[in-house]
DNA sequence: AATTTCGGCAACCGCTGGTCC
DNA sequence: GGGACCAGCGGTTGCCGAAAT
């Protein structure tokens, strides 16, 4: 029984032997392959389109890289898969010489394994925690300890308590005491990379409102930590809750439906990553991303794979400022101050978003990631 | 040494989206 | 608009050699 594409003919399945294969090698270097469901007739062989199509896509194309993968290669895989997800074949782009059922392949006969041994979920890039101590909700949890576990250790505070960022949702009815509650401090932000990637569809979520903001009018610790929750839309009950929280630069992340979960974050240094741009931002900065400001893609697999982002600082953050110089490279446009309104929120529909985090900008990005 | 189990990988299947008529 | 055709993609299957029993 043939294909399904190709019913009519007496098709061979299976493995391909030497001389077919030489034989579809030589037709498509001196005709090229056309249209791929002609090739097996003007090449002889008795195998339907598809299967010649794939046959040279995955193993002769000359341009094909064989043999083990380095352990370069699988560190792209698992920074482009935790942004990705599987889309293979959009990896795959990031690794010159491989396909897409390569790396599938290593993916599922390597990769998972590895990572599930690490205590890493391979589907969401989460670490695999213990729920006994779950104090908040799951995703309060597995941030704050996902981040307590990395960062270095604050000196005055409780670990549990001492999130680098939150989520809080406005139908929880512990949303304002786990606001009221934030034990941020300025001079104990460290300094981690954080990528917003959303995960699901077009990476780009209409209905999400994103906005960063700080009061720079202050210079002490103390008083750097006035929260100011500025023109978020959708924000309801938790921006008349805001002033009564105290961090610095907080990112609200917040969508459109009401039932919906607002995202607050406190990192030194953030950014956002879809599969269009990518932008940073770090210190007392108001930022906005615009569609005119996109950055090409081969950058962004710069990004993806070597985060490390100099972030211009204000003076105001001497301390940070000091820490971000031991940093070298930014292959991006940044800017003091730039405004970021990621897309008018509009709509109820509210997509995933996963983050990502990590306390290295030399080492991989392999912490965390969850949905919101 | 024979058999079974396991794992890697090539190939297949079915679906989706784009294009053409 | 819709049907046919095609390329591309991701999930799945099944072959085959290696490892385990």
């Amino acid at each position: 029984m043939g294909h399904h594409c190709c019913s009519k003919q007496k098709v061979k399945r299976g493995l391909w032997s030497p001389e077919e294969d030489e034989k579809l090698i030589k037709h498509i270097t001196t005709n090229g392959h056309g249209s791929w469901s002609s090739v097996p007739k003007l090449a002889g062989l008795q195998r339907c389109g598809k299967s010649c199509r794939l046959r040279w896509i995955n193993y002769l194309r000359p341009d094909l890289k064989r043999g083990s993968f380095s352990e370069q290669e699988e560190r792209t895989i698992i920074d482009v898969h935790r942004i990705l997800g599987n889309r293979w074949a959009q990896i795959a782009k990031h690794l010159p010489g491989r396909t897409d059922n390569e790396v599938k392949n290593f993916w599922n006969s390597f990769i998972k394994k590895k990572l599930i041994a690490q205590g890493i979920d391979p589907n969401t890039h989460n670490l695999i925690l213990s729920t006994t101590t779950n104090n908040y909700n799951t995703n309060n949890f597995n941030i704050i300890n996902a981040c307590n576990k990395l960062l270095p250790q604050p000196q005055q505070q409780q670990q549990t308590t001492s999130p680098l960022m939150n989520i809080f949702s406005s139908s929880s009815s512990s949303s304002s005491a786990f606001l009221s509650s934030l034990p941020y401090n300025y001079n104990n932000i460290p300094l981690h990379e954080i990528l917003f990637s959303s995960t699901s569809n077009q990476y780009r979520n209409p209905n999400m409102f994103w906005s960063s903001t700080t009061n720079t009018n202050t210079t002490s610790t103390q008083e750097q930590n006035n929260y100011n929750i500025p023109h978020a839309p959708s924000m309801e009950s938790p921006a008349s809750q805001a002033s009564t929280v105290t961090t610095t630069n907080p990112i609200i992340i917040s969508s459109s439906s009401s039932s919906s979960s607002p995202l607050i974050l406190n990192p030194s240094r953030c950014g956002l990553i879809d599969e269009d741009f990518i932008m940073w931002n770090s210190g007392n900065y108001e930022f906005n991303i615009e569609a005119d400001q996109l950055i090409r893609k081969e950058e962004i697999q710069t990004q993806v794979l070597d985060p490390v982002v100099v972030v211009e600082m204000n003076n105001k953050t001497n301390h940070i400022h000091e820490m971000m110089n031991s940093t070298t490279s930014a292959s991006f446009e940044r800017s003091n101050n730039f405004d970021f309104d990621f897309v008018e929120s509009t709509t109820s529909t509210v997509l995933p978003c996963g983050m990502y985090c990590n306390n290295n900008y030399h080492s991989p990005i392999d912490q965390f990631a969850w949905d919101c």
